[in-house]
Order: C-alpha cells, then structure tokens, then sequence
DNA sequence: CTGGGTGCAAAGTGTTTGCACGTTG
DNA sequence: CAACGTGCAAACACTTTGCACCCAG
C-alpha cells in the first residue's frame, strides 16, 4: 500500500460520496467496505466472492448479501465499477478507475488479463459510424488456454 | 425462399442428422422444428422467443419450454449454432452457418446489426499471443444507439 | 428525528432436472 | 422393443424486493 494508492483511494472515495450527496444518498459502513474491498484487491470479485470475502475480513459488520448486490449496482449504474459478464455463469465487477481495458479469459482456470488496444478501439468506432450507430461503449473478452493450462493439459487428449 | 437457400438447408440437415447419428441421438419433431426456425428466421432468438414462435406456428406440436433449451445447448454444443450473451438479461441464439461475425446492438431498441472485421480478428490473435494465450474464442459486442433512436430521442432529455 | 439503508427471508428471474409416458430407429 | 426424447412440474442458482428495524445526516 504505497501512499500514491492511498491517495489514488482517496480521491475515489471523494467521488463516491459526491456521487451519495448529489443523489440523497448515505455513506454507509456497507458501503465504505464493497468501496475498498474492490480498491485493495484488484481482482475480479463475483458478487458472491465479494460478498465470502467481507463477511470473513469483517465479521463484525454481518453483511447481507442482497446489500453487496445492491452497492454493486449502485457502483455499476454510477460509473465506478464495471462488471464483465459470463453468460449463465454470471458477472465479475472491477472498479473502474483504471483506463479503459478488455479482458482475456483462460477458459480452463478463469484466469484474466487485462490488455487494452487502441487500434480496435478506433475500428470499432469507425464500425459503428459506418452503420449509424453512435457508439457508447463495448465489450470484448477473448476466450483461450493460458499458458500453464497448455502446459498441464499436454498429457490429457 | 428460393432454391438455393433449401439447398442450404438440405445440407444443414443433413449435417445435424449425421451429429445425431453419431451420437445415438433422435431425430425428433422438435428438433427438426427448432433447427427450421432458426434458419428461416435470420435473426436473433432468446429461448422464450423461440419458444412461443413455435408454440403459435406449430400449436399442435405442444412443445415444452424444456425441450428448446436442450435443443439450443445440443445445437451450440455441437457448434450449429451459437448465443451471444446479454449479461442477466439472458442470452439470443442464432444458427452458425454463416462466417464467423460479431454483433453491434442498439441500447434503446435491441436493433442487432451483425459485422464482421478481420483487422481487428488478427489483432486479437496478436494479443492472445503476446500473453501466452492459444486464442479458442472470443466475444465482442459494441453497444450504442442505432440512427432510427437517435432521432426519435432528440426530443427528450 | 426523518428518510434512506440494512438484514432477512420471500419472491422473481431464467434455466435445468427427475419422472412417467411417448416416439424413434 | 429398447433407448432416447418429451412435457410437465419441481428444483435450481442467481438476483431482486418487501418489510421491520437501524443509522446517517
């Protein structure tokens, strides 16, 4: 926890509670907890992780877990956490402070790896334009085999 | 409906036959019904669209919502068809016979327009190498607003 | 002290499964 | 006539909601 981190987090947590303000909303101790729960650990949490991980880290405060579902919409809806969806087998949220990325998936050991491109980031606008869509945003998550699955699974087949 | 598309079905068919042969499966009503309508209908189904589609076209056949979801998952798992997934909001399938393409989706309405770009396919071959990955799959959805929303809500906001 | 927030449990989603019966090969 | 498929309803997993109490502002 470097102090460039710690004031990374303070300005997010400014921005959270200007965003709580501005909406008649409260800052609550749920709430402060999803907060840096995703900020100090920069993974992708399902709503279930998220929600194992703060009641074992935070005992005390006996979260429910309609809450974490609910503080994460919130966070979605309001631009400060992203989910990245796996079809039936649910969403994963990140916070949203870090440039935009995409992800790619290990199909074998769900691991992720963020990368970002901007060359298909101006084809795909150049995409849309193309069809009269003003685009708003997008989704991209390339599926494969990570290098220690390629590895493990060289017996197997 | 012309020949050329019955010849493209005639060799759908018999593709699916032979799957089902060689997996000691049937060829049932339902199935063959399921297949006929994704491929007359070019355009994307939720299971519950397919669902009633069939349930008015063919009344008599009475099928069960059951029976469409295992025929879509035999059909994707078999690679006749494929989803492309909306988060919780579920998931639309379509048949796999045309080339491999990606979607462009109107926020407001659900206009789905279908592209395909192999500039940026290779550049995602080039990521997935960069980290190690052996690329399987990808998914790629560019959301927006479709030209016919964007003027009926210049009113608004 | 007022209005939003929370935990809990119940209700909703969309999807899958167990079962007895029907159909295919 | 054996084995798989089907419709139905129940079961499921994930998410949302109603409610009584709680706490932030």
């Amino acid at each position: 926890m470097a102090d460039i981190e710690n004031m990374e987090y303070d300005s997010l947590l400014i921005r959270f509670k200007d965003l709580l303000k501005h909406n008649n909303l409260k800052y609550t101790k749920q709430r402060e907890v999803v907060l840096k729960t995703l900020y100090n650990n920069h993974q992708h949490f399902t709503p279930e992780n998220l929600y194992l991980f703060i009641k074992e880290k935070y005992p005390k405060l006996n979260v429910g877990i309609a809450t974490i579902y609910r503080t994460l919409n919130l966070l979605e809806e309001s631009g400060i956490a992203t989910s990245i969806s796996f079809g039936s087998a649910g969403k994963k949220f990140e916070l949203a402070n870090k440039p935009h990325h995409d992800h790619l998936i290990c199909k074998c050991c769900g691991l992720i790896v963020e990368f970002e491109n901007s060359q298909i980031e101006s084809k795909q606008e150049e995409i849309a334009q193309k069809n009269g869509f003003k685009l708003t945003g997008h989704m991209m998550q390339l599926y494969g085999i990570c290098t220690t699955c390629q590895s493990s699974n060289e017996a197997s087949s």
